[in-house]
RNA sequence: GCCCGGAUGGCGAAAUUGGUAGACGCAAGGGACUUAAAAUCCCUCGGUGGAGACACCGUGCCGGUUCGAGCCCGGCUCCGGGCACCA
């Protein structure tokens, strides 16, 4: 065996040997138990980046433990193809859309294999492929059938000087990032998907699956159940004369008496009809239809309103308060109306108190007084009071006490409401999949029959700032006879919302889905980034639902474990440029200075030698120059180094900073494991060959302390490794806990290739089991280093069938055990004592020893708290 | 603004069910080997006091529950993720 480690040559010769026998071709084998593990999809954006690696090294961990724990996995990757960035680059760099992504998608599929990942290949895909979005538009033709599809008015951002539809993320500080122009809000009609009829269902089956609660809750929040009253209230107009009622919904129906005003929406029609002939308010409406869409700017929004001149009549009291325009009520949420209790809501109060709007105590306080009002809102629960016949009632009774008053008098039910809003998926873009529905010239509205399916989007065109250019080809969306074909795409969230699926049988030409994904779904474990909690997991569920009431699949949810990986970070550096702008250098062109204790102090560019800022931890991205890239790193240090590092460095769902010597730190223990591997064959060389087919584990009464310690150890490892990387997916502890292992054999005294220790046939036999185990357990970690040691091993099966190491109980048997001893909570002493002992042969120990003694003179022992295998701990006063 | 997380040595972290705080690694300091350097190996390594035994303090901040709290409860601070057209 080579005694030096050479990861280049190894992982070149381990990839070649897992391609030659297609090792990781996934075949449907109803006999055997499947274990599907997959990681998100990348978007090919050019080159991987460390979020990636981390990503793919988890999924590739699992998927190699799993495999040695003789299931038949599969592992598939895909590619994410469509969306915005390949249309900017197109703008920039006048390349087409198709081009750029396909040639992004040839690089980044080399890293992956120099990576070394147990992908089945054979079932790669990308979704700009039209044999795969040819069935999504497919699927939506079907979904139109059955009513989840509909049209609607929506809002979005419109840059008036680009004449083109903006992303939120292209709206920077209410201006287009282009022109720099002031956005405003247009309403356009657009494709939604039902999403809202499947709203309890997804509440409902979050239960049943394995994810961590922090996402659950996310998407329990983000549906929003809720029980309200919706009610309405009669309107007056400024001449008196009776309006069309007001309808509003509320959670907190037993704060009614509470009502002095009523909000709605710039959008709602009480407020454009109030708005003609009101040119101040008109000028108000059209002030709130500025800005972008999104909800974060829409609530920290200063909030501003006017009034209509409308009154609102209380359902119950006819008492009239005035009804405002605000601009923090949305039209696309709820009715597009509030009632507002400035005594119990905080942004009611806040508004109230702005517009001089009386402000009322329907709830009492803890102490069932009235609450002071004057420095804010009192929202928490309470008793009803000042509300006539309702007074002294608790919540629930005065929620139910006033529903029932106004179900008789016909003006509101109780109504349970979702947050959830329905799933806008039309795109004014040209890179997204077509959405196959056609326009006649009566205004028909059709979606595409089987026959006009696909519709393929072009690839060769010229893209530029002003929005789709499928809008401009006539050759596209002119079907002669008067017919227009929709030059809208799809949302790219349709399609990773179904990927998973189409992995079990990508190569079906003839349908979507086949009993192949019977097989295989759903996905035992998904691992992806914590961005994705809401939106992607959510529409994906939506999604298996709606292909389970298709017939499609037979699963109700796509992803029974999901494990949500932390971002990689990285230090960052810059320099204040003239403009007052901040030049980013990246860390690899950095040195930095440190103190005596090791700690940063400056940082100087290397290039020049003078000092640059340190801007702290930030998120490996492009904007912060601060991203490390993975192909230098594995081509310094192979694969496995990068990849031990990346599994080492933190536990996945933790950020994870990288660090130059902590790659370096991996690099050395495989270079030592190497060498352990090689001193122990040597040894057996020396001692006259492998320790043929001694059994240790029928040895245990004859092996000797030392070599029983050492057992003990090679067993606790397997068993802490096996548990931290199958249930609770700490590769970090795992690693720790073999790197804890070696570190045992090279004090193990027949250890090593020293010749002049004489190494019995047992010793040989007990350091090697601990070898293999290392080899074993590290395998689905850096499994090219692993495939080399265990051949060099003596090994013809390769690494990746060897089964997984069971775990010897009788080896990991003790005959005494220390425990901790406390006097008041604070470690006084450690005590050996029998494995077996009884309490109070425990108790005697602990009070026995010496520096307890020490802690009880003159006092009163009131209590002995026995723990056992743990501590005692003797309470004295 | 709203929803969800996080904070432990010089640094990344560990402590799995309320029971020994700091495993494992990095950095740093000291030593061995070497003509020298690199590599490798050995030792030290939370703070303060002490020759040592040992003692006191210490898990973002304030308070609580408990024999015992990094972990549970209440109130904060700061940092991060998401907010429906970034993926």
């Amino acid at each position: 065996m080579d005694a030096q480690y050479k990861p280049q040559e190894i992982e070149r010769d381990t990839q070649q040997f897992w391609d030659k026998h297609q090792c990781f071709k996934a075949v449907e084998d109803a006999s055997r138990e499947k274990f599907y593990c997959l990681s998100m999809f990348p978007y090919p954006s050019g080159k991987l980046h460390m979020g990636h690696v981390r990503n793919y090294t988890i999924g590739d961990v699992v998927s190699r433990y799993q495999r040695m724990q003789g299931k038949n996995v599969l592992q598939p990757m895909g590619w994410d193809a469509f969306g915005m960035p390949a249309e900017n680059a197109a703008i920039q760099n006048r390349v087409p859309p198709a081009k750029w992504t396909y040639e992004n998608i040839d690089y980044m599929r080399a890293q992956l294999k120099a990576l070394g990942f147990a992908y089945d290949w054979s079932r790669e895909f990308a979704t700009c492929d039209v044999s795969y979005y040819r069935w999504e538009q497919w699927f939506f033709t079907k979904l139109v059938e059955k009513g989840l599809v509909y049209k609607k008015m929506s809002t979005v951002n419109w840059d008036p000087v680009d004449q083109t539809v903006l992303a939120n993320e292209q709206v920077i500080d209410g201006r287009g990032w282009r022109s720099g122009a002031l956005v405003e809000r247009k309403e356009i009609p657009l494709w939604f998907l039902r999403i809202t009829d499947y709203a309890e269902e997804l509440l409902a089956d979050l239960d049943s699956i394995e994810w961590p609660e922090q996402v659950k809750t996310m998407q329990r929040n983000w549906i929003g159940k809720s029980r309200g009253v919706e009610m309405s209230f009669d309107i007056k107009g400024p001449d008196g004369a009776p309006g069309e009622p007001l309808s509003v919904y509320t959670t907190r129906p037993d704060t009614l008496m509470g009502v002095t005003y009523m909000a709605v929406a710039a959008g709602h029609p009480l407020a454009k009809a109030a708005a003609e002939g009101n040119a101040a308010l008109a000028a108000f409406c059209e002030e709130c239809a500025r800005g972008g869409t999104s909800e974060a700017e829409l609530a920290t929004r200063e909030k501003k309103g006017m009034p209509t001149g409308h009154l609102a009549v209380h359902p119950l009291t006819g008492r009239e308060g005035p009804v405002f325009v605000a601009n923090f009520v949305l039209m696309e949420f709820g009715t597009g109306a509030v009632m507002a209790v400035p005594g119990h809501d905080q942004r009611d109060w806040e508004f109230a108190t702005r517009y001089g709007i009386p402000i009322e105590a329907v709830i009492a306080d803890e102490n069932g007084q009235a609450p002071d009002l004057s420095a804010g809102a009192h929202d928490d629960y309470g008793t009803v009071i000042h509300s006539g016949e309702f007074d002294g009632l608790g919540f629930e009774a005065a929620f139910d006490a006033i529903a029932t008053r106004l179900k008789e008098l016909g003006r509101g039910e109780v109504k349970t409401n979702y947050r959830l809003r329905d799933w806008g998926v039309a795109r004014q873009r040209y890179w997204g999949a077509p959405i196959p529905v056609k326009y006649g010239p009566e205004g028909q509205t059709v979606a595409l029959s089987d026959d006009e399916l696909p519709v393929a989007l072009p690839m060769e065109v010229t893209v530029d700032a002003s929005g789709s250019p499928l809008k401009r080809m006539p050759a596209f969306s002119d079907l002669g006879d008067g017919w227009m074909r929709e030059t809208d795409t799809f949302d790219t969230f349709m399609e990773s919302s179904w990927y998973f699926a189409r992995f079990c049988c990508a190569d079906n030409q003839e349908a979507m889905l086949d009993e192949r994904a019977d097989y295989w779904l759903p996905v035992d474990l998904y691992i992806g980034g914590i961005e994705h909690a809401i939106l992607h997991l959510l529409y994906a569920r939506f999604f298996t639902k709606l292909m389970r009431d298709m017939g499609l699949v037979n699963v109700d949810e796509p992803f029974q474990r999901l494990l949500t990986q932390g971002m990689v970070i990285a230090e960052t550096y810059y320099r204040e440029t003239a403009n007052g702008g901040k030049q980013w250098f990246n860390p690899a062109d950095v040195e930095v200075k440190r103190d005596e204790k090791g700690r940063p102090i400056s940082a100087v560019l290397i290039e020049d030698g003078q000092p640059v800022v340190m801007g702290g931890i930030e998120k490996m991205s492009k904007s912060k120059n601060n991203g490390v890239d993975p192909q230098s790193m594995i081509d310094r240090f192979g694969a496995d180094t990068v990849r031990l590092f990346m599994m080492f460095a933190a536990p996945p769902e933790q950020s994870l900073e990288w660090s130059d010597s902590g790659v370096e730190g991996a690099s050395r223990f495989l270079k030592r494991l190497w060498r352990m591997v090689s001193d122990h064959l040597e040894a057996e060389r020396l001692a006259g060959g492998k320790p043929g087919s001694i059994d240790v584990s029928a040895l245990t009464e004859t092996l000797t302390e030392t070599q029983r310690e050492l057992r003990r150890k090679t067993h606790e490892t397997i068993a802490k490794a096996s548990d931290d990387i199958g249930r609770r997916t700490t590769f970090n502890t795992a690693i720790a806990a073999v790197m804890e292992l070696t570190n045992a054999i090279s004090r193990f005294p027949q250890a090593g290739n020293d010749a002049s220790v004489q190494h019995s046939a047992q010793d040989l036999a007990v350091a090697r089991e601990a070898v293999e185990a290392c080899v074993l357990l590290l395998a689905p970690i850096v499994p090219h280093a692993c495939h080399a040691l265990w051949h060099e091993l003596g090994h013809d099966e390769p690494a990746i069938d060897a089964p997984w190491p069971a775990v010897d109980a009788s080896a990991l048997a003790r005959d005494t055990i220390e425990l901790v001893v406390q006097v008041n909570g604070k470690l006084r002493a450690r005590i050996e004592v029998a494995a077996d002992a009884d309490k109070a042969t425990v108790e005697a120990a602990a009070l026995a020893a010496e520096n307890v003694q020490r802690h009880l003179e003159g006092k009163a022992v009131r209590k002995v708290i026995v723990v056992p295998g743990k501590l005692v701990n003797i309470v004295v006063g």
